[in-house]
RNA sequence: AGGGGAGUCGCCAAGUUGGUUAAGGCAUCGGAUUUUGAUUCCGACAUGCGAAGGUUCGAAUCCUUCUUCCCCUGCCA
């Protein structure tokens, strides 16, 4: 897809490109494999040109945020013929699980992107790096650079100063380097409980960036990791983990969001003095910020889409109204209609609001070439050709045929009866109709598609006035397909299913699961924007060619929009359709 | 208030060593085609680049001032 669509320059890849021009990586070595300088030394010229991350936490499931951060790290490093880690941030074994990581890997994968290239997988976990964080800390303690604060986290807080008001120094801050590297060790061997000491690098408690004023690097945290078990106590923080988890990896651009533009000085800072003490050699990584994606009528907070699951508003993880990726894979979307979007939004570094339309048309554009056509009523309407016993006889079911796909014939073909009673949709009959219906009302003509052109004779009501029924005449020598099927211009089609012959199915009407285009704007309570709507489930009538759908198969209800099998519960007994996006609809429905 | 960022068409977004008519996409609006009011195809769509000054033969690109919005005071990431 990437071949057709021309690469719209960005200012990461123009970094990149001026890198790449000014040889900045011509040193790079690869070690086989994450180390230290000395391990990397002994390795080989690194045959990737570039090397990025994608560094999910692995407490919670991919959302279509995370979709462009993933198509821009792996993006990158395709076109670069570079490589993208897959690397999860398990720093902190409080919130982090298994079944989190084995999703975000299916995630990735599904979305059309691997981590296997040079003859290697490049699935790396920051947890395995925890020896050698635990060394750059002692290093760091060592050189003087870090030092172990006993103060109450309350007391570290109060003493960070504010925006105004410089920070003041711990009272341990120059303690011996011995005695703090003593007490880290015993932090490391379990002798002191959560909270009580934490490890802090020594920079400047009067920076104007906060991040500078001495952050915490290692914790203790008496917990079992989903990885390394027990083996640790003492666990790094993000700040302090991640630019080592970048260097030991000869990552070249370490590209994450804007809310860590604070953190860069301090990334640059940690990864100088680890390469003065020799831990790590030049060239370093660098990081590089670009703005997340907002969505309009979408939430994308970990903490809220949680809440959405807990709370039932939705069906779980998967709901087809859930911006996960696992939700929109079950709404229909394709990982091609993703990446299209991705490449249409691009990328930047201020802020902006992305409207929701932008996603559906990306996903129209990806499905209109791809989809099967089917013919589908929704919303049943009896329509009794009156002339058919006369024409063809009660029981004649009368064969059609259409295009698979109308653009591509090498789709092949499907067919279908037209009987004598056909389902057509409630909206295509008005009994007065409205300026500019070109659909069924008395005395008008419209092609059943695929199928004759009718006229329209009338129709029946019940006791209430309800229309029950709408009555319609063939008109002899129109069939689709045949020589006088022009014979009868008409401007309305419509679309039938036989009411003998079609099948019933389960359709799920999905639509934004929020009325506001920004549902949690201005410190409002997102669940009171929650749209009463967002999923109406109807029984339809579909062709009967439909009759052995697999699961996860899209196709498009003409006239409606685009469809898919629901992965879950459509099977051989139950026919189960949830609606992707609709068409678009110039009339208006 | 201190620090860090961002403001180019309705929504995105190229363009920044200053130099012809300010790319492109989406949306929209015309028109053609169409057995999906879909698709497709043609055409239209910023004397303007947050604002005001200034430098210059020439400025979205340089300078000055102003303005709006976003992020930062977890032993989360």
């Amino acid at each position: 897809m990437s071949a057709e669509t021309p690469v719209v320059s960005n200012f990461l890849r123009n970094i990149i490109d001026a890198d790449l021009a000014a040889n900045k990586f011509a040193s790079r070595r690869w070690g086989g494999g994450p180390g230290d300088a000395a391990s990397h030394a002994a390795g080989v010229a690194d045959p990737a040109k570039i090397r990025t991350r994608f560094p999910p936490e692995p407490n919670g499931y991919l959302h279509v945020g995370h979709a462009k951060s993933i198509c821009l790290n792996f993006g990158l490093a395709r076109d670069y013929d570079g490589v993208c880690h897959m690397r999860f941030d398990d720093t902190n074994p409080e919130k982090e699980d298994q079944e989190y990581v084995d999703s975000i890997l299916d995630a990735i994968q599904w979305l059309g992107f691997g981590w296997d290239k040079f003859g290697q997988s490049h699935l790396y976990h920051a947890s395995d790096y925890f020896g050698f964080m635990f060394r750059a800390a002692e290093y760091l303690i060592e050189a003087g650079h870090a030092y172990v604060d006993q103060q109450t986290a309350e007391e570290m807080r109060v003493n960070r100063g504010d925006f105004t008001t410089p920070g003041k120094d711990s009272p341990f801050r120059n303690r011996p380097a011995a005695e703090s590297l003593a007490l880290f060790h015993e932090m490391r061997d379990g002798k002191h409980p959560d909270g009580s000491m934490v490890v802090r690098a020594k920079i400047d408690m009067a920076s104007p960036n906060i991040n500078m004023r001495d952050p915490a690097i290692y914790r203790i945290r008496h917990a079992e990791h989903h990885r390394t078990g027990n083996q640790w106590c003492v666990y790094p923080m993000y700040t302090f983990a991640h630019p080592i988890e970048d260097a030991l990896e000869q990552i070249t651009h370490s590209i994450c969001t804007l809310e860590f533009e604070d953190q860069r000085p301090f990334y640059d800072w940690l990864l100088a003095r680890l390469a003065e003490g020799g831990l790590l050699a030049d060239p370093l990584p660098h990081q590089y910020e670009f703005a997340r994606l907002n969505l309009t009528y979408v939430i994308t907070s970990k903490r809220k889409l949680m809440q959405l699951v807990n709370e039932k508003y939705v069906e779980g993880w998967d709901d087809p109204r859930m911006p996960t990726i696992v939700g929109l894979r079950r709404r229909g979307f394709t990982p091609e209609a993703i990446q299209l979007f991705c490449e249409r939004i691009g990328v930047t570094k201020s802020d902006t609001w992305i409207d929701y339309s932008v996603l559906e048309g990306a996903l129209r554009d990806d499905l209109e070439e791809k989809a099967a056509r089917a013919m589908v009523v929704l919303d049943p309407l009896k329509l009794k050709l009156t002339n058919w016993d006369t024409l063809f006889g009660a029981n004649h079911a009368e064969p059609c045929s259409a295009p698979v796909h109308p653009h591509h014939e090498e789709m092949g073909k499907r067919e279908f009866n037209l009987t004598r009673e056909v389902w057509i949709e409630r909206e295509d009959f008005q009994e007065v109709p409205e300026k500019g219906f070109r659909r069924l009302f008395p005395d008008n003509m419209a092609r059943l598609k695929y199928g004759y052109v009718i006229k329209c004779t009338g129709c029946e009501k019940d006791a209430e006035g309800n229309v029950t029924a709408v009555l319609a005449e063939i008109v002899p020598d129109t069939k689709s397909g045949t020589p006088g099927a022009d014979s009868v211009k008409v401007k309305g089609v419509i679309t039938w299913v036989s009411a003998s012959e079609g099948l019933s199915a389960e359709v799920r009407l999905y639509d934004r699961l929020f009325t506001e285009a920004q549902p949690d704007a201005g410190g409002r309570n997102f669940l009171e924007v929650l749209n009463p709507d967002s999923k109406r489930v109807v029984t339809a009538y579909v062709e009967p060619g439909l009759a052995q759908t697999t699961a996860g198969t899209s196709f498009q209800f003409e006239r409606h929009g685009y469809f898919v099998a629901d992965r879950k519960e459509c099977g051989a007994d139950r026919l189960v359709f949830n609606r992707t996006v609709t068409l678009k609809d110039s009339w208006g429905k």
